[in-house]
DNA sequence: GTCTACATATAGAGAGCCTACATGTAGACT
DNA sequence: AGTCTACATGTAGGCTCTCTATATGTAGAC
């Protein structure tokens, strides 16, 4: 998967998989693995500046745990952010929808 | 259209608005506005470096001709683009899907 | 004592899309 | 003659985001 390919639809992941409950960083990361079948293997070091600027600017909001003696710092979706997502959702149903339209079109049309 | 979504789907939209005919420059910024329906409007700015990259790693081949008193920079598709087209074209079957399945992944999914 | 999994974080690089600007022709309209 | 719009190409610099590489530390298995 081309890194640049997901450049604009970082945000709509995180914001997706935190939608049903919060997780922290590490977590999500393992959850974006599994939902796109092992494809999706987002790094850390985008993972978590992500997560910081999305609760800068109020999508997100989190809190230390320490769980098993390690410390968590746990995200949750705000109303904001979920608002937020269903923006990022529609969002991308437009996007699939030019660019598909773009990539299928029939090589006689003007 | 969040400019930073194009990111790296770019190379897909003008080699596949090529592949049927050769165009210049401003020919392919209408070509893209048309086959999306007005909501792409990419910038000069954006497609004439992008051409210009493409022909530089052998996918476009490009030369001028005068029209009607204006000089015009014509690109059309070398072998390597047509094959590189089909590359992108699976390329976004496969990042729509796996995007696709996270942002619609059942909310009470583990 | 070492290795792996868990867990977070930052610095710096790299790439590409955008804004803004520069340049010039052709044709219509005043 | 002068202005305006459409046509046509191009570059410089900025911006933002993703990635690589690195740093730090705990817990548990072997």
């Amino acid at each position: 998967m081309n890194p640049d390919a997901l450049r604009g639809h970082m945000d709509a992941l995180l914001l997706s998989v935190l939608e049903a409950r919060p997780l922290h960083g590490y977590a999500i990361i393992e959850a974006l693995q599994e939902r796109s079948g092992g494809v999706l293997n987002v790094p850390t070091g985008t993972v978590y500046p992500a997560l910081r600027r999305l609760e800068r600017v109020g999508y997100l909001a989190s809190e230390w745990a320490t769980v098993g003696g390690r410390k968590r710092r746990t995200y949750r979706l705000t109303d904001s952010g979920r608002k937020q997502l269903e923006g990022e959702r529609s969002a991308w149903h437009e996007f699939t929808s030019v660019i598909g339209s773009v990539l299928r079109a029939d090589a006689t049309t003007t």
